[in-house]
DNA sequence: CGGTCTATAATTTTT
DNA sequence: TTATAGACCG
């Protein structure tokens, strides 16, 4: 317990700790010291003997709640620190839910659907509304009805219900219901019904959390409003942390004006700005304050910070991709040779995952390790999901979607004709598939083979809903030995490739039971919290080349860098067409692209290399780019334009020789 | 059923 | 170029 000190803040910061009651707006520019001031504020909370469990920090990620976890964790009694509800929105929500859902006609043991659910089971009802000439793509048909929910819309809006979207959209939800299930969007939206229509559960958790601060304000939605809203409104102690130049996630609803106006929503605010700048050199601060200026609508600001000058900007002409790489890997090398500088020291930024690629073959030709950010999901992962799906379905029958996913996996009789049959049967009686099964009627119209195959199935999953739901019983054991019961790992094995990837899946499988221990060890939620974790913990896995080592440089997209620091960054084509990208100006959003740029420049600590290409490869063909209109706000003063040409003929290319032998031999000395 | 072929489209991504 | 989805065929 290190205990704070209020006078290692800036007068801002220790301005936005002290501001305790009412609501309070921080301004928090890019590297400004932002989760320090809503830990710091935390535990200034505590000391002033506000009750732990009365304060709710909410953030967007995991990552994020966790991260100021830790922090406060190091500031104040740990005890204390573990009573503070520090999680994201979503899991905020499942708790509000989880106790009160019944009032909105679910049933507490809800399940939670990821996107890979909710598209299968928009796709299954596609399949059922659309007419034989009517086509709508699934994915479109999930971003649509993901939208008109975070507006806060329940059902078709008026005046298009009569479209085969608003169709599909009105059936989704009725049957999500049915199978007491929701998606992620129904967590906010549901939470936030269960608020507004039932004063005394509203009462409860205004009673409960007394203290709220929000995190990335900017980045909210309606809904989220909503809910701090809802929350706040009996004691207004609400603190709201975010910097509207940082507002990079309006294609996702972010609606920016929650931070703009937030006057509007919390009248008389307290506001901070918290404008010092503890990151990045001043080259690098006044190049990002040029170009964010040039947005109109927003809360100005100026970062500035102590440390004086650094190195100019630059900003490079590149002839091609290619060599864009080839510079940029090159660069990377010699300042890790020369300027003493460790792998992951440096970052490569980009607007499309696609750029990543030419630098990734770059980097392993060096053998350089590196990072790529942003690979595909622990979950798209079949095997995890299986066994999520089968916990699923033993703690909630009625979610169709898991245990359609399960009911022959491994094959167990259940054909395919008869699965259809029972989910005919479900749609016509309305109700789950699963007590389609049980029916008799259903039952009845069965051969004896196929019944035979039903009836052993419901004593299956009969019998594990009720081990698992029995008072005292050892969760992690019992899913353990119904994988082991229903042969899922053999059936898994066989059904891979090679033996390599059957190993590499059976592992997954493992590391998940293990993993479900490990909860039972720090929780007492039981099954239900875990799969409530493992739904709403589904972030990225970096795609790790290199393993063993966690380390090395980062490739990452301008989104994913948020957040994050380094000391030497490359941000790869500042191009008409890429940043801004072309589709943005269709859709009329280039402040939210200049602010993309905002974020990368922002992201460096002492260098910034900005290049551009004069071509690029674009699917399949060279077609020739222009430099980004962007690069005409970016100031001259602390911004040096070169180009390729320009860079070799100088001394730059001594060095970079002189390292890229140093390279070569390195290389010989390790094989 | 499963594998292969062809058409098509092409930011950004967490929960 | 490359990923993916759907069609088609063995």
């Amino acid at each position: 317990m290190a205990g704070f000190r209020l006078f290692d803040l800036n007068p801002e910061q220790q301005k936005a700790v002290l501001s305790t009651e009412g609501p309070l707006l921080i301004l928090a520019g890019a590297g400004t010291g932002k989760t320090r001031v809503i830990t710091a504020r935390t535990a200034y909370l505590i000391a002033e003997k506000v009750a732990p469990s009365s304060i709710l920090a909410v953030t967007f990620t995991n990552k994020a709640a966790d991260e100021m976890r830790e922090r406060l964790r190091s500031m104040t009694d740990p005890f204390d620190a573990k009573q503070v509800t520090m999680c994201t929105f979503h899991a905020l929500c499942v708790r509000l839910l989880r106790a009160d859902i019944d009032k909105l006609g679910y049933k507490k043991n809800f399940s939670i659907y990821d996107e890979g659910d909710q598209m299968g089971l928009i796709k299954k009802i596609i399949v059922r509304t659309a007419a034989q000439d009517e086509k709508l793509d699934p994915n479109l048909a999930k971003n649509l009805i993901s939208k008109a929910k975070n507006n806060g819309w329940r059902e078709p809006s008026p005046g298009e219900e009569k479209t085969l979207l608003a169709a599909v959209f009105s059936r989704y939800q009725a049957e999500l219901k049915t199978l007491n299930a929701v998606d992620f969007d129904d967590l906010l939206l549901l939470a936030v019904d269960l608020l507004e229509n039932h004063p005394e559960v509203r009462e409860k958790w205004q009673e409960r959390y007394r203290y709220l601060m929000v995190d990335e304000f900017q980045d909210t939605n309606k809904l989220q409003l909503r809910l701090v809203t809802l929350l706040a409104d009996a004691n207004k102690n609400v603190a709201v942390v975010g910097d509207d130049d940082q507002s990079i996630y309006g294609w996702r609803g972010a609606e920016v004006s929650n931070i703009l106006e937030f006057e509007t929503h919390f009248p008389n605010p307290a506001v901070v700005k918290l404008e010092q700048n503890y990151r990045s050199t001043n080259a690098i601060l006044q190049t990002a304050n040029r170009l964010i200026r040039n947005n109109p609508r927003r809360r100005v600001k100026n970062l500035w910070s102590q440390s004086e000058g650094g190195e100019k900007v630059q900003l490079l002409a590149m002839p091609d991709d290619r060599k864009e790489a080839e510079f940029v890997v090159d660069e990377i090398q010699r300042r890790q040779n020369t300027e003493g500088a460790k792998w992951d020291d440096f970052a490569v930024l980009f607007r499309m995952n696609a750029q990543s690629r030419l630098i990734e073959q770059h980097l392993r030709q060096f053998r350089i390790p590196y990072r790529l950010i942003g690979g595909k999901s622990f979950f798209d992962r079949r095997e995890v999901k299986d066994v999520l799906a089968y916990a699923s379905c033993m703690l909630n029958t009625d979610d169709d979607v898991s245990l359609l996913r399960i009911i022959n996996t491994p094959a167990r009789g259940m054909s395919p004709a008869t699965v259809e049959l029972a989910v005919e049967f479900s749609a016509k009686a309305k109700c789950s598939v699963w007590k389609a099964l049980g029916e008799p009627a259903f039952r009845a119209q069965l051969a004896g083979r196929s019944r035979t195959a039903v009836e052993r199935f419901c004593e299956l999953v009969d019998g594990y809903e009720t081990r698992l739901l029995q008072p005292l019983a050892d969760q992690p054991a019992i899913l353990r030995s119904l994988v082991e019961e229903v042969g899922y790992l053999e059936d898994l094995k066989r059904t891979c490739k090679t033996p390599e990837e059957g190993l590499s899946r059976e592992t997954n499988v493992r590391e998940m039971l293990k993993s479900f221990d490990e909860f039972g060890q720090r929780s007492n939620a039981g099954l239900r919290g875990f799969l409530d974790e493992m739904m709403l913990r589904q972030e990225r896995e970096e795609d790790d080349s290199d393993k063993s080592k966690g380390t090395g440089v980062t490739l990452i997209t301008l989104h994913a860098a948020k957040g994050l620091e380094f000391p030497y960054v490359y941000l790869l084509g500042l191009e008409e067409g890429v940043l801004p990208h072309d589709r943005s100006k269709m859709e009329g959003t280039i402040d939210e692209e200049r602010r993309l740029l905002y974020v990368g420049i922002t992201r460096a600590m002492r260098t910034l290399s900005i290049t551009w290409c004069q071509s690029r490869m674009k699917y399949g063909s060279v077609s020739p780019c222009n430099i980004s209109s962007f690069s005409d706000e970016l100031d001259p003063e602390f911004v040096e334009r070169k180009s390729l040409g320009q860079l070799e003929s100088s001394e730059v290319s001594l060095e970079s020789a002189r390292s890229r032998f140093d390279a070569i031999r390195a290389m010989l000395a390790r094989k």
